[in-house]
DNA sequence: CTGTAAAACATACTTTTGTCTGTTATCATA
DNA sequence: TATGATAACAGACAAAAGTATGTTTTACAG
């Protein structure tokens, strides 16, 4: 190909890279290579090489289509969807996985899952009956919060406050009462940090397929 | 590997290969031999080439780490996320991507679009200032589905109304008004098909990545 | 204008991976 | 217990893909 000014060739690579990435498709350096009408496998190959040193890249040496995006900058993972909170120990039986969403945290499975709402204690935070919301566990809960707590084994979806010492658990509809739990019967699972709502009948992925 | 009952190994394969899929990773046939323990590479091509014929995977002969999850049950796609509609025949510039989300539409960048909500009209909806809604065009608007429309240039979302062969658009939020707009300002762009809300500061794919 | 670094090219070699042909073992069902 | 279908194994070959060495061309800073 013709030469271009230094950075610019390496740039249109690492896009091109990482579209098929993005898309489960990995590259190998000939294809690469010829993306770019290079008459040399070397003149990919070296760009790439270059790209894993930049650290934009990250490499498996030896194996085919071994480029790959770097773990902090992987979004595509899944999250099982679960039809209630799990107790206890976070520990998700695979019998009561709905589904699995695709999800752009860093984060692996035992860390995010998702959650179908149910009730509308949280209509006025737009969080509404079967939205699927997003939670975290193992992070830090702050004032304000919106988390998924467990009251007696029992789930719910809530603000979370703390007033002198005392933990309240707010709904977002002036129809139903501020819970304060006492810490024995309390468990945060963890925090939403995204809210989603299908208005189509969008099928979850892997659904149905117990084989 | 040992013996199995017919179709046991075929569908544990078959897990095998999807998860590793949706993860971006596509094996080769030896590492499915490898990851069943079988002293054949035969035996895995084999159940692989089976699973192909059964529809389950598609194939791309003769490249390495060729099978494919069949378009149907490809879920991970990735759509863009403007923040202005896109104005007459649907084109994005690359310029106005704020960068991507994944989706588990089958459908390609053309017809999904996200679109980042300005406003408060769609409140009693659920749907917040901030929010980023799916839009999905090319496709049938029923009577009360929320879409995106272009009134005289301006984006906005609400819900499709037709009454006596007028279009009404309504907000969601008694403080606004009704419109019904002449048919020649009006085009309605696409349907909302999905909802999302992040609370967290979770960055897009490909924010801030212009190389 | 000159030297250095980056970009691109050419070619060869090795490993990985896909594919093929044939055989043996186990399962399912009559 | 016979028989066809499925499962698993064995070994080999060809194509695809990773890797290596060296050369030529262009960009850019001094």
């Amino acid at each position: 190909m013709a030469y271009t000014k230094p950075g610019v060739t390496r740039n249109r690579i690492y896009q091109f890279v990482r579209e098929r990435l993005l898309d489960g498709e990995p590259p190998t350096v000939r294809e690469v290579q010829a993306a770019f009408r290079m008459r040399a496998v070397q003149s990919a190959k070296s760009h790439l090489d270059a790209l894993v040193k930049e650290g934009r890249l990250v490499k498996i040496p030896g194996k085919s289509r071994g480029y790959r995006l770097p773990a902090a900058v992987q979004p595509n993972r899944l999250a099982p969807i679960v039809g209630r909170v799990p107790a206890g120990p976070f520990n998700i039986a695979v019998e009561e996985i709905e589904g699995y969403i695709p999800v752009q945290f860093n984060a692996d499975e035992q860390t995010v899952f998702g959650l179908r709402v149910s009730g509308d204690s949280m209509i006025d935070a737009g969080i509404l009956h079967g939205d699927i919301v997003l939670v975290r566990t193992e992070t830090e809960i702050h004032q304000g919060d919106i988390v998924v707590a467990m009251i007696d084994g029992d789930a719910t979806v809530k603000e979370f406050r703390r007033v002198d010492d005392q933990v309240q658990l707010r709904p977002r509809n002036d129809n139903y009462p501020v819970l304060s739990p006492d810490s024995e019967d309390l468990t945060i699972v963890g925090k939403v940090v995204e809210i989603r709502r299908y208005l189509e009948g969008v099928s979850l992925v892997g659904e149905g397929l117990n084989g």
